[in-house]
DNA sequence: TATTGTTATACTCTATAACTATA
DNA sequence: TATAGTTATAGAGTATAACAATA
């Protein structure tokens, strides 16, 4: 039942794949704006989730991880450092390196990030029963292994910000 | 510790929400990789479709549809009209407008634009039996209206871009 | 006076590439 | 010599706002 577009054409504009970046497009604007309640953009949550899943490693690394170059990852950093989220530590057997890591703050941010994240998912989801909502998942798990897609964070979110209010710093 | 997921492995971050975002970035990128082999951007793409089903319309609705600011649309329609593509139309009606049209070229571009829509389908959806891609496609078409969204051409496209080889104009 | 298309400008964002300190 | 972190700079991309023509 393709309820929309009668243009002869194939119906509603594409199939799955349009829909899946469709809707992936929205439910990012959508995360990223419920975040910002909570003074977080995308990339800096996927930051605090990759220190909680692997605390201590080097600024290189995560910049890899997050799709920026170390130079961004700088200023990046800066931030929640000083709103005492993340804590640089030296690494003592190479002094290189610094070693990442969450504060006691950013752990409970990131448990604030948790819950908002399971409203995310309702709210993405809600169109659906309890069942669909699994096989959703469970497809969209296979889809996702089969692109080689890595658990982690993903690329999208060096794309997305969350409609900034114009707040200019000075001048 | 994160209560991120239990069963060992890291797990998979994320339920449907994120996999949907993960996966749809990833779709708009391979859509993007594929269209560029016709010198086409998405945005570009979504001009000549929006053409194709209601032609006439002035810049500054298409501008509105495709999420540009009126004054960005203005480069933007010029290289198509350079490249043939599309036409622009005095309206006679009201002298202030445009009526933009797809010229011939334009025209046998967009069924290149289907055929690449149809092989990327089936790129995307490679892992799914075509059961499962039905229902996948059923699924998603529910949501997409749960959440309002237009069947055409989604703002998603605003922020990708097919990793330009660096070919600059001139200069 | 309001609106379309246009141009000009200013600003944000980003990557590239130097620089330092360690290895 | 190579690498991590940092800083500086230049370039692309963008929106904002002024402008001319028409309504």
């Amino acid at each position: 039942m393709s309820i929309n577009r009668e243009d002869g054409r194939p119906g509603r504009q594409g199939g799955a794949a349009f829909l899946l970046a469709q809707l992936g497009a929205h439910a990012a604007k959508l995360f990223a704006e419920r975040i910002a309640g909570l003074d977080l953009t995308p990339a800096q949550a996927g930051l605090l989730r990759l220190l909680a899943r692997t605390p201590g490693r080097s600024q290189r690394e995560l910049a890899d991880d997050l799709g920026m170059p170390p130079s961004r990852f700088v200023p990046f950093a800066d931030e929640l450092e000083e709103r005492g989220l993340i804590e640089r530590r030296k690494n003592p057997s190479d002094r290189r390196l610094y070693a990442l890591h969450l504060t006691e703050q950013g752990e409970s941010l990131l448990a604030e990030l948790h819950k908002a994240g399971a409203a995310h998912e309702q709210q993405v989801c809600q169109a659906l029963s309890p069942e669909e909502h699994q096989q959703l998942s469970a497809l969209l798990r296979r889809m996702a292994e089969q692109h080689g897609l890595s658990p982690g964070v993903h690329p999208g979110y060096r794309s997305i910000r969350p409609d900034r209010p114009h707040v200019r710093s000075e001048q």
